[in-house]
DNA sequence: TGTACATCAGTGAACGCGCGTTCACTGATGTAC
DNA sequence: TGTACATCAGTGAACGCGCGTTCACTGATGTAC
């Protein structure tokens, strides 16, 4: 619905506590008092556009090879453009900070997030599940450290390049293995 | 100052717009309305209690070797205690979406942070320094990630042990070169 | 096809409350002589 | 040692404003006959 895509996108730009319900109802063409025939809270909605959030990179992301997902995880317009860019980088902390089914939502994302990669020539399962975990983990805080630091900064650049580079090498050493 | 490790502790917990400037100086110990005679703004206060949290974190890590760190960065109670642990997990998001004098001083306590790490058998400067950027997204990362998953969920107790065990895999794959 | 009625998404005013910030004032402390 | 004065951290009331939520109402839509 057009209501959590647009808290989606405004969330993850401003924080949950960073939006009201009446600029998110107006910023979806609409006036704020309807808002409670939708949701049943504020933080109802949080859940539901968190899941939306993983929907909508779940789809982005949808049968590209991990090389070129890892370039454009960590690259300079995904860090600038935290409103359209990956969820767990905008909002884990404040997920942590939701109730639990907000959490579980992110569970559920996270989940959905490692089924959509393809690795090539993990040994069995379980090291293939390990590797992916250590990916996300790897880019999410990567992109969570260069976002932090002052646009144009030398290490904001760093970051993302020194990371983008490690995790490429990673994974043509694990593919050639 | 106590203010300032007080705001440092609750931004933690429940971010910059979670806790207002009255609760925040009654935390302390005082009324709210000297608040200006300590800091311009709230922003203001945001920015020394990022510097703080750093070197609270800079002096707690001193003089350890890097799978010490490892090991209780990415543990269960690390992960539980967000209003005492790392600032970039916690604080990160919040951070950017700050203006840049809170960016300024994350940038600078990272810069700290990752002079305080003590890598063994680098060959050079340059690679040890992409080597702790390296270390530092991948854990930050997996506490982020950990944090925003519902508590005491399998998911979440795997992403720290998935993660640490990479790490120091690593960190023991370069010390043996 | 036309009429009566139920449904319910959306409206807009209002609720109590807390927000960040300002300001006149207090009262303890330190300095000057 | 005692008195007068300046300083300034801290107080507490107040500012305009936006918050999340509630609610009586509107009016378009769909169903029943």
């Amino acid at each position: 619905m057009h209501i959590i895509e647009t808290a989606s996108r405004l969330f993850r730009e401003r924080g949950y506590d960073g939006v009201g319900v009446a600029e998110l109802m107006a910023a979806a063409g609409f006036t704020h008092g309807g808002f409670y025939k939708h949701f049943r809270s504020k933080a109802d909605l949080m859940s539901e556009a968190v899941a939306s959030g993983f929907a909508q990179s779940a789809g982005a992301s949808a049968d590209r090879n991990v090389a070129e997902f890892v370039e454009e995880y960590l690259s300079s317009p995904h860090r600038k453009a935290m409103g359209k860019g990956c969820i767990m980088a905008a909002l884990g902390a404040d997920v942590a900070r939701q109730p639990q089914a907000a959490q579980q939502a992110f569970a559920a994302g996270l989940e959905a997030q490692l089924a959509g990669i393809r690795l090539e020539n993990e040994p069995d399962a379980e090291t293939a599940r390990a590797a992916k975990i250590n990916l996300m983990a790897h880019a999410v805080g990567a992109l969570v450290l260069s976002r932090a630091c002052p646009d144009d900064s030398a290490l904001a650049d760093e970051i993302l390049q020194v990371c983008r580079a490690e995790i490429l090498r990673r994974y043509e050493e694990d593919s050639e293995r």
